[in-house]
DNA sequence: CGTGCCAGGTGCCAT
DNA sequence: ATGGCACTTGGCACG
């Protein structure tokens, strides 16, 4: 249609049956569904339950309408990887295109990064007179977030993660035991919001240590940077 | 509203303001999103681009619908983990409520499982004469898909993946090691469609094999079954 | 109920 | 393009 055309939103609530079929392949019988078809080529099937969507395909595509038995059939084509929508519609229960316009910012607060950023601006996090030498460094194992060093001026790797679980303790671990092996001293510090049983004492039988960070610490830190003050009028924040 | 009392779907086009707050916290400035709320609770909140949702709440929720400073606000509350999604809504555009059925089957088809439910029905797709013993095996250090024997009688762990990547390696090799080093023979097979750089380099030298399985080996024989003949009619398998 | 692991994960950013 | 990694990941299976 013309909306597809004019790169417009098409909304549909409708009796439809779909197919998919690239990297896996799934097959939806009839039912009535919520088909969203955006502006930028990208398609989202919505059951009537579940916060997730049941199928999708995400842009660039390439959509071809037409009729097959009497359904209208859309088939949205994405190339690399190589996948294929197929959506069979028998019946249309409410349908609007149209041109939606939403500019609004978007901001998201409070991820790993922005822990990173609380531990940049205020390394006491870590440990008093901690001091951060690189964000972000290539060691054999991996990267790991931050490197530092502590008050006698040992090498210090840090990995930031939101819960510590063993998989970002074995990651440290990873990223330590080369540098031990070559006769370095180093220690290895995991940071994070929450530890999974296990991982403190696995942590300590591999001679690293662990920080427990509280989200309003970071978020204490954080509300004072001017950059973000706006963001943060209207949280009350706990 | 009613709606939301009984359990109906809500659908609107709207110009809203969007905060989040839980596990993160981000806020959505004015704009016009397709705003979704489902009969079970969930609501998903998608922008005029982008494939995925900008905003959501998984059941179980409590909403709350209230009037403040003129606009209505509608408040998603989840408990555990406690989050909070708040909607301002500004002006709606378009308005759909009811109830929508869908009884319709989904089937997914060719992902891990199905992977293993083939090297099950054909375990020469590993190699010539090998047997499964066993499918999912607690080890030290994790769970492995497969453990089997070799035609010299050599237990064998194997690990299924889509894609083998290094962490998958390493995965394999923390199940390995351990047996190693108490002395036992063991081998360790990585089974994927696709292999990353680098990933067969370190499986060789760690000792571990790697067998590259063809997705259409894979649903060669998977379509032979007799409990998904059904789910395969209507779809051309290249 | 937490813990681990897969996903058509998606997205972001590095090389 | 490929790889590495975080994610309000969500979802499921299992101890």
């Amino acid at each position: 249609m013309d909306a597809i055309r004019s790169h417009h939103l098409i909304l549909m609530i409708c009796d439809c049956r779909v197919e998919y079929e690239g990297r896996a392949s799934s097959k939806l019988m009839w039912g009535r569904r919520i088909v969203l078809m955006k502006g930028d080529g990208s398609v989202v099937i919505h059951r009537p339950v579940g916060v997730e969507a049941v199928n999708w395909q995400p842009p660039p595509t390439v959509i071809h309408i037409s009729s097959e038995d009497g359904y209208l059939k859309i088939v949205v084509v994405r190339r690399r990887p190589k996948e294929v929508l197929r959506i069979y519609i028998r019946s249309i229960d409410t349908l609007y295109t149209g041109k939606v316009r939403d500019s609004g910012e978007f901001y998201m607060y409070f991820d790993e990064e922005d822990l990173k950023k609380a531990i940049l601006a205020h390394p006491e996090l870590i440990e008093e007179n901690f001091r951060i030498i690189r964000d972000e460094m290539e060691v054999e194992g991996g990267r790991v977030d931050l490197v530092g060093e502590d008050e006698n001026g040992m090498k210090t790797l840090v990995e930031l993660k939101k819960v510590g679980n063993m998989e970002a303790a074995r990651q440290l671990l990873r990223y330590v035991s080369p540098i031990r092996r070559d006769g370095g001293k180093v220690r290895g510090i995991l940071v994070a919001e929450k530890f999974n049983s296990g991982v403190k004492k696995f942590l300590k039988i591999n001679g690293l240590e662990w920080r427990e960070v509280r989200r309003h610490q970071v978020l204490s830190i954080i509300r004072k940077s001017r950059k973000l003050r706006r963001f943060m009028e209207g949280f009350k924040v706990e």
